[in-house]
DNA sequence: TTGTACGCGTTATCAC
DNA sequence: GTGATAACGCGTACAA
């Protein structure tokens, strides 16, 4: 007998008979190769070796409850942030045998939602998602169909569920106490949108903190997209404020660069004019003229803390563990030390 | 009854029950509802919402021979190229109800060939390949497991296989003409690693066939993983030849951002010392100072194509259509007409 | 239009 | 240590 199944692909049965064991210790072979006798556990690979034998997943996961598939749920893939986050998630689950599949909201918290019942309707077993904020039935859902998860990129203060991050609060205030060590007083702020963005929220408070504990007036705040182009038209408004800002802090990179090319635009000098700074220390940041100052926060390293408490979940053994990062302010040239001036 | 299965889950059946009709009629509500009748049909979903059931997708797949996911093998997801191509196709994908299963090779074709297998066996319906070069093996995985796929970001010239992509070697060819056309004669290039790399080997062929038409000499070419540092060191040495080129070509924006970084560091200017240009027009090339001559290829539409075209072939409607898309060179302020100097 | 019954390919549960 | 067998949850002939 060589025929084969429907989709012309060898099952467990052709390699069971072709190694002369049962199907049931072909599958013991594969998956717990210890208990079975090192003879046929060898005829057994040589069959499988031979026949080019895949096992069928969708099979394998509705016998097994479990597909050995992670979702990874990020706001977006531009500016190579959560990219990099899902990368290094990637490469640690890829490494144990699990694959990610991937989603997007666009900051669409609805959105979410409805990605995430498709994925928890492919199966997969587990989640990354990125945030503390999310639409309640987003935790039902996981809840319901008991879909263990990790919060990134924040720290939920309620503890009421697992996370990896830092204290986006925390790191904003560190570049603006900076920027106000420097003898800035008149501030002005590009931000994020926060609706559903708990990252941009914390670290517009985190600005507003640092500014107000100073002593400062309150500063000027226009909201942006995370865009270039929208950024400097957020920019553009600040500039056209007199007096003008001395400092403008960007709750991230990409704002901050989009800042920065509406200073080059107005021909407006950086840092005499204006001090610029950012917050996650990207190579967008970094490369610019004059470097970025900024915050590094743990991109990378959320990514393999997520796949290894992930895991670890999946697999029965330890509790969701959260954890806090550090992060670390990164100073370059974008912001230096305030000149007086006839209009300061 | 209430009673729930082993997951918890309620399933067909519990919907059947509460609509008061079989599970076939459940199955055919969902997938074919224009074969129920109306009244029917409005209690299934009713049902249906009451208990929140979401389909097991394993179980479906088992069944159909069809997982609605869409593996998607990059070579990595840093500096945003193939993040944003593979976000535009979850995109598209994720419209249609498909999902994407994400897997980085970082440039290794073998371990291309292995999360590839990875793939299979979790039962993705169809792949986005990036390049034209991969391992014979695995065509004939993927050959022997049935699985369309489509190659991208190249021009497959055997006719072997679909692709779309563009013609990395004309790009290349392109920027290359318009340095030489600036007064350049002494030309460095900046080159990706090329093994494995079928877009780096095109692109840097387009240069030394521009190169040689011109009647130029001999460029020098140094080759750097892609990344910032290792670009900055391979112009590094370029920039120590004496007598140095007037012009750097780089294969892509982040090597060319990187050799802008070497400038910087030794205090060569740029375009006046040295010419320097990029292909991809990134955001990371387009926000330097200058800005980054560069090529825009069709990151984003790439994306989409392939999602239309994996679709099409997954449901059997339509063959699979290689296309030939357009490219555009975008001229900043990384290159200008060469100045006449003592050294020159 | 709807229901019955079987099977997709694997793994878990028993015996042996 | 190994084999027979019964599920996992759904889709689809086929019959009604």
């Amino acid at each position: 007998m060589d025929q084969r199944n429907a989709t012309n692909r060898p099952g467990a049965k052709h390699v069971a008979l072709l190694a002369g064991v049962s199907t049931a210790t072909v599958s013991r072979a594969l998956n717990s190769p210890g208990a079975v006798d090192p003879a046929t556990l060898q005829r057994v690979r040589d069959a499988v070796a031979q026949l080019r034998y895949v096992p069928h997943g969708a099979a394998r996961s509705l016998r097994s409850q479990r597909s050995r598939m992670v979702g990874a749920i990020v706001p977006s893939f531009d500016y190579a942030l959560y990219a990099k986050t899902t990368s290094a998630l990637q490469q640690h689950l890829s490494a144990q045998g699990y694959s990610v599949v991937l989603a997007e909201h666009h900051y669409d918290l609805e959105q979410e939602l409805h990605v995430a019942r498709q994925l928890v309707e492919h199966g997969v077993d587990a989640f990354m998602l990125v945030g503390i904020d999310h639409d309640p039935r987003l935790f039902d859902l996981l809840d319901e169909h008991r879909r263990p998860f990790v919060l990134t990129w924040g720290v939920d203060t309620t503890g009421r569920h697992p996370y990896i991050g830092f204290d986006n609060r925390a790191a904003a205030q560190e570049v603006a106490r900076h920027v106000i060590s420097l003898g800035h007083e008149r501030i002005g702020i590009v931000s994020a949108p926060v609706e559903g963005n708990d990252r941009g929220r914390e670290r517009l408070a985190g600005f507003r903190a640092a500014i107000a504990q100073a002593g400062l007036k309150e500063p000027q705040v226009e909201h942006a997209r995370i865009a270039l182009h929208d950024a400097a038209a957020a920019m553009k408004k600040l500039l056209a404020r007199k007096p003008r800002p001395t400092a403008v802090l960007a709750t991230n990179d990409v704002l901050a660069v989009g800042a920065m090319m509406a200073c080059r635009a107005a021909g407006i000098s950086i840092p005499d004019d204006v001090a610029i700074t950012g917050i996650d220390n990207t190579d967008l940041g970094a490369t610019q003229t004059p470097g970025l100052t900024s915050v590094r926060t743990p991109i990378v390293e959320i990514g393999e803390a997520a796949a290894e408490q992930l895991v670890a979940l999946i697999e029965g053994r330890g509790e969701a563990r959260s954890r806090v990062m550090e992060f670390e302010l990164v100073v370059r040239d974008s912001a230096r030390r305030r000149l007086r001036r006839k209009d300061g």
